[in-house]
DNA sequence: AGCACGCCGACT
DNA sequence: GTCGGCGTGCTC
């Protein structure tokens, strides 16, 4: 139907599935709208509006009766389409909204902010774009033009200590922005933000670069956002959220570390990075660098299948690697508890030099407690949990349910003594200050965050993921836990194990010595030589036999039973190569089921989802429809299967 | 989510 | 005869 005037199409921002589709208004005479604009518009009834974004303009409409756009929010241009393009390839790929994707990445508007862009000047920075670095130092010498050629994907193996990882990294995205175009690098946490921050300052000139920071507050966000928009080139570097970086001319994208938890978003539609920046790959033809230490296995397999193209260093460039692997019971004689004489006189030694970094895996004081006179294991009376300690005083708390047990009794021999089991970070601390008199002890962990300490001697005793930098680099490493944190019942416990260890080594200088203890066979080998590869495609090939992510495609649906049970039926009823494990209870009437699918059926599976989603939230009558979720591609759901181990 | 439309019981 | 119950369905 031919309008009086212009149609703009409109994504509202709202929450509700139903309404993510675009809708038509009339641009009313003299209105200033642009697409990619904010704008709020009438829905349903006259005075109710809804803000949205303007996506095009058209000259006509299906629709007979167009509402006129109530007014313009702002003329800024925050959605070009290359974004909208990403978020509705996103939305697709996870079953979920189009609108929910815009809105983990548009960050939200701040006035003063967008007034003073808007009146900005337009010219390009007065500094020169930088030269293009000969290459990467320690890589073959074609390997920095082949990483960042047009197209490209890339698996690049990062080597030696933390600082030269991430300034190969920033001389990637100085060679994309020597050739003017724009880099997008996203790391996992606030740590890696200040490694590579560093690392950035030192490559590419401030006027080029915009680092999202983790701490920023919402109008420098909305800042940096806006930043990106401008025409002249940049290099974004931030966490999650930067891999939607609105940058024009996209030439690189660098995740690192992709198997890191936190490059999964926890909000609805639980997008990973790594699927987002491997869509936006495929959309602007940009180069793709998954930058890492040991590979994930998304990565391995890709590497397999010839999809990604593996870029290693020349030589390995890392410190001693010595796994002890001995038991603890004859050499209390020489060395205190958990601690192998070879890996105490190394600890000794380092420490008249410099700091020593000690890597534990649990939180608390103890992750488990026994009675003292029965040892039987102390759990709790209400949800069987373990019980554990957070401090060394403190009251025993069950682990799973955080009831407090205080005062406690056996219940088989009535004894009232509990005593620990296992070390967590505070027990460990208390040990190694006894075993290390005279030497400074900082405690680092998730509670008290440290990021970096200076080069003077003493003990660093961190939980793993938290450990601080050390000026110059730690002289020694202990490992610890080993055993525990690879036989931990989950399904990517192997690859976060030999992550962690690898980020801990490479925090030591290369001419220190590091001490993994209480692990054996294939685990030992491989990170006394640095090759995981043999290791993770024996747990790839696994993973193809279990039908285990990342060899197949998995969504987990939740909410009340019956929707539940109806959606999975539903999708698994597509092709006989689908499968549907559980429903599992997850208690207070919510079930959980998960569909397995092979990759080849990906789209068909993300429409069914999405249709059966959709048709459960329309027929209200179903009681509890809202609660009903759909999480695509997220391997930790299956943990939560086995959990309690 | 709201909010209107719609088709059956107790009230002036 | 009509006010209003909330089941059902739509939102440019």
């Amino acid at each position: 139907v031919k309008q009086g005037g212009q149609v703009a199409r409109v994504i509202l921002d709202t929450r509700l599935p139903q309404l993510d589709r675009l809708f038509d208004y009339l641009i009313p005479e003299g209105m200033d709208v642009l697409p990619g604009c904010r704008v709020s518009v009438p829905l349903r009834s006259g005075a109710r509006t809804t803000p949205g974004f303007v996506v095009e303009l058209a000259d006509t409409s299906d629709v007979s009766a167009l509402q006129p756009i109530s007014s313009v929010i702002s003329t800024a241009a925050v959605l070009p389409a290359e974004l909208w393009d990403l978020a509705r390839a996103v939305a697709a790929r996870q079953a979920g909204s189009t609108a929910d994707v815009l809105r983990l990445a548009i960050p939200g508007r701040s006035v003063r902010v967008e007034q003073a862009w808007l009146a900005r000047d337009q010219d390009p920075p007065a500094v020169p774009l930088p030269s293009a670095p000969e290459g990467l130092w320690g890589y073959p010498h074609d390997s920095l033009q082949r990483l960042v050629q047009p197209g490209q994907r890339s698996a690049f193996a990062l080597t030696g200590e933390i600082d030269r990882g991430a300034q190969a990294v920033a001389q990637m995205a100085r060679a994309v922005l020597s050739r003017g175009e724009s880099a997008v690098v996203v790391v996992p946490d606030w740590r890696d933000l200040r490694t590579f921050q560093r690392a950035f300052q030192a490559e590419i000139p401030e006027e080029y670069l915009s680092v999202w920071d983790a701490d920023a507050t919402a109008s420098q966000r909305y800042r940096g956002y806006l930043r990106a928009l401008d025409a002249a080139p940049v290099v974004v570097l931030g966490r999650r959220h930067s891999v939607y970086a609105p940058v024009s001319s996209l030439g690189l994208m660098v995740v690192v570390d992709d198997a890191d938890e936190s490059h999964q978003e926890p909000l609805a539609p639980y997008p990973h990075v790594r699927d987002v920046a491997l869509l936006r790959h495929q959309h602007t033809g940009s180069a793709l660098v998954f930058a890492s230490r040991v590979p994930s296995m998304n990565l391995l397999r890709w590497v397999d299948r010839g999809y990604l193209t593996a870029v290693a260093a020349n030589h390995l460039e890392r410190p001693r690697v010595i796994p002890t692997a001995l038991s603890l019971s004859h050499e209390q004689a020489t060395a205190p508890a958990r601690l192998p004489s070879q890996a105490y006189q190394g600890v000794q030694d380092a420490l008249r030099e410099g700091p020593v970094l000690v890597q534990v895996f649990r939180a608390g004081f103890a992750p488990g407690l026994a009675c003292a006179r029965c040892r039987e294991a102390a759990r709790c009376v209400k949800c069987r949990g373990p019980l554990s300690r957070q401090t060394e005083s403190g009251p025993p708390a069950c682990r799973w349910c955080a009831k407090v047990h205080a005062p406690w009794s056996c219940p088989q021999c009535q004894g009232r003594e509990l005593r620990p089991l296992g070390y967590g970070v505070g027990r460990t601390v208390s040990e190694l200050g006894k075993a290390f008199p005279r030497v400074a002890v900082i405690r680092a962990d998730g509670a008290t965050p440290v990021y970096e300490v200076s080069g003077k001697p003493a003990l660093v005793i961190a939980t793993r993921g938290a450990e601080p930098v050390a000026a110059g680099g730690y002289h020694a490493a202990l490992l610890l836990d080993g055993a525990a944190m690879v036989n931990r019942g989950s399904l990517t416990a192997l690859e976060d194990t030999l992550r962690g260890w690898e980020h801990a080594i490479s925090l030591v200088r290369e001419s220190g010595r590091v001490f993994v203890t209480d692990v054996d066979d294939d685990p030992a080998l491989a990170v006394a030589t640095g090759s995981y590869h043999p290791l993770l495609r024996a747990e790839l090939q696994a993973r193809e036999q279990l039908r285990l992510p990342p060899a197949v495609r998995i969504a987990a649906v939740s909410g009340p039973r019956e929707l539940v049970l109806g959606l999975a039926d539903r999708v698994a009823g597509i092709a006989p190569e689908i499968d549907v494990l559980g429903p599992v209870s997850l208690g207070s009437g919510q079930t959980r089921s998960i569909v397995r699918f092979p990759y080849a059926l990906g789209e068909q599976v993300q429409e069914a989802l999405r249709a059966g989603f959709l048709s459960a939230v329309l027929a209200k009558r179903m009681a509890g429809a809202s609660r009903l979720r759909v999480v695509v591609d997220n391997p930790r759901v299956l943990d939560e299967l086995t959990e309690g181990t």
